[in-house]
DNA sequence: ACAAGATACCTTGTATCGCAAGGTATCTTT
DNA sequence: AAAGATACCTTGCGATACAAGGTATCTTGT
């Protein structure tokens, strides 16, 4: 999958995954992996940035098949804002398609062939 | 316009626009600027990214209100590329709505509250 | 008991890309 | 001659996704 197509969209998918559950960090790598394509190089560093802007609060569980897991739950501040984020990209993806479809955007005036 | 949403976007809607009608990367910027927000500064290394993976040609033309103008013409390969690019675009929406409506990628097991 | 593998956390360095800011040259208008 | 629009371009910065590598815990096979 695209890289570039990612950015800025992988927090918005991570708060909507979190939306329905807590999770942690490597859950949400092999669930957003199936389709997403996403790699713990990306979501560790994401994650802290969530938590920075206090989008999700944390908290430790103990696993019986491992390490504890950080779980992540998201906040009122972060309910919000998954609705902000869901309300632009649905506009950007509305101007691209736009765009594509040889939209006023689109230059038409003085060109050749 | 948030800024990391348009990250691999943008070469696409140039290839779109391109493939209606010829233009120049001054006009390119007038025109998508209206829907889009892209800006000078990011237009002249993205058209020669075009232009070095061989998806687009150029030509000067005189203008009767300032310099010469540098013209680019979408390639045969250029307008596959766009047509793949359409495809992956679709793709890559097609699963980032899929998430934000806690489709399979969603994070489901083993959570609290 | 010990090695191997899965689980789960994390950091560092790299590449890409959009953009603000700045620079140059041409042409028209005042 | 000066000012403004047109049109080209570059440099440096910030944001972010990722590969690669590292650590610790727990289970399972031998």
């Amino acid at each position: 999958m695209k890289t570039q197509l990612k950015k800025g969209t992988l927090d918005m998918c991570v708060l909507a995954a979190l939306s329905q559950a807590d999770s942690y960090a490597y859950e949400l790598v092999s669930k957003l992996s199936q389709g997403m394509d996403i790699s713990e190089g990306t979501i560790y560093p994401l994650m802290r940035r969530l938590q920075n802007e206090s989008w999700v609060s944390t908290y430790l569980v103990e696993s019986s098949s491992g390490p504890s897991r950080k779980y992540y739950k998201l906040t009122e501040a972060g309910r919000r804002e998954l609705e902000t984020m869901r309300r632009e990209w649905q506009e950007f993806v509305a101007e691209v398609e736009n765009v594509l479809r040889g939209g006023p955007a689109a230059a038409t005036e003085g060109a050749q062939q």
